[in-house]
DNA sequence: CGCCATTCTTCCACTCAGTGGAAGCGCCCT
DNA sequence: AGGGCGCTTCCACTGAGTGGAAGAATGGCG
């Protein structure tokens, strides 16, 4: 008789273990995922899978798509919108006047670890190659907002980038760490942030610090296309300033 | 010898239903929790409760305040921008240009069960006697982003929504099912709802549908003080057209 | 229609993860 | 110092959880 189950439990982990495993399994390259796909980025055996993601279907932490797969439910954004959001209420006027006035779409975000997370963006309806989307992570070193993050961390903190093996999104991307930290020196100097086709071929951007008591809260960018590069110094001016206007409003 | 542990589990209560009601115990007025609060709130016993919240802190589904309160992580909330944003990512432009053109904070909000739930706003720094919170649920009467969802629902949604007893947040709130009912009348006659202190004290609002087949999948409005309670008439055009626009974007 | 592959659903004997009241600790206030 | 409150720890016992495998359901193809 084969062994029964109840007998070949995986030591050591938790019912809460795979709840939060299974929730995230769900990430921006995945947010829909059909049960088995589930089970198996998981690490969840497939019909514990089915047991756990019937219960948080029911509690409305998962839903699903018109074709059956699941993805994360509306119940866990509306939890979502409970966690601390001081900075954004407080930055977005500012991002607001800063898309009034440059007509730009414009993104507002943090370090997070050794990625910047985007918090916030305000956007219209003008095409542009990359719409960063809230929630998203990235590399540091070829965004903007990145660059104008990392060029304010503490001399540990950036040797300490610079040192990992830096992702290489195209062939503009700076990752030599001589140079890259030239480019930070320049930003420092400058006081923003400029990349070019670093992140995305065919984008743009500038970017400018928070700085509250000299320390990098958030950065403040827009992404515009290639072909539109020229303009960026004339963005630059007031993309600062909202800048400055939020560590006021932060500090 | 006293009854020890083991021994008096509650029958019946999965670890994942008490992982959620953990979560669930937040919420728009408590935010915030001590873990004596948060087990009280969630009935689930302290010491599993304790258990319990080391484990999704350290998973960062749970944070804590720099009093020690227990709040929703950062994590969730990335999470949760993982859920169905279409709509959002559609209307946010409008709501933009709404916010352009008439400088009020404008929001949008969907129907979820009998209440209104608000998914985007756009707001700047003029103070306003009530800032809608993304995430954050109200009643439908009351509010004229309700009114005007509540207005094109099917009859017997109508019938049962009116059939309950209603919420008064203020003594002007209009909560007799007949005067209600010509009120709905009158949104669907003119397109657009509008609310005199119904909600809050000092506080009106302007609110058109998004209307998609006939059927309202959202609401656009903007809260006013009562004080410029006569500007609201000039506002429910650019409302409505920036409705229209969703719903034509949407649809 | 039949066949095949894939995904999902169901089962259950057994075991160990989970338990929660209560004791004890820590902190704050009077 | 004493009291109250919030938090942390404990452990004998039991029932919640288990997960491989069988079976059902579904979809695509010839």
């Amino acid at each position: 008789m084969a062994p029964m189950s109840g007998g070949s439990r995986e030591p050591g982990r938790s019912v809460t273990s795979k709840v939060l495993a299974i929730l995230g399994a769900f990430d921006a390259a995945h947010p829909q995922l059909t049960l088995t796909e589930l089970a198996a980025r998981s690490g969840v055996p497939l019909s514990t899978a089915h047991r756990l993601v019937a219960e948080l279907e029911e509690w409305r932490a998962l839903g699903r798509t018109p074709d059956g797969r699941l993805r994360v439910g509306q119940r866990l954004w509306e939890l979502g919108q409970l966690a601390p959001n001081r900075l954004r209420e407080l930055a977005h006027p500012w991002l607001q006047e800063l898309f009034g006035s440059t007509g730009e779409n414009v993104h507002l975000a943090i370090r997070d670890g050794v990625e910047v997370l985007f918090v916030d963006k305000v956007h219209g309806r003008r095409a542009v190659p990359i719409v960063s989307r809230i929630g998203a992570r990235l590399p540091m070193h070829p965004t903007g907002v990145g660059k104008a993050l990392l060029a304010y961390e503490p001399d540990w903190f950036v040797t300490s980038y610079l040192a990992r093996a830096l992702e290489r999104p195209t062939p503009r991307t700076i990752t030599e760490p001589g140079r890259l930290a030239r480019e930070l020196a320049a930003v420092r100097a400058q006081g923003y942030a400029l990349t070019y086709e670093e992140m995305t071929p065919g984008s743009c951007s500038a970017a400018a610090p928070v700085l509250v008591d000299g320390r990098p809260v958030a950065a403040l960018g827009l992404v515009v296309s290639s072909r539109r590069a020229r303009e960026l110094p004339r963005l630059v001016e007031p993309l600062r300033a909202a800048a400055a206007g939020i560590a006021c409003a932060y500090g």
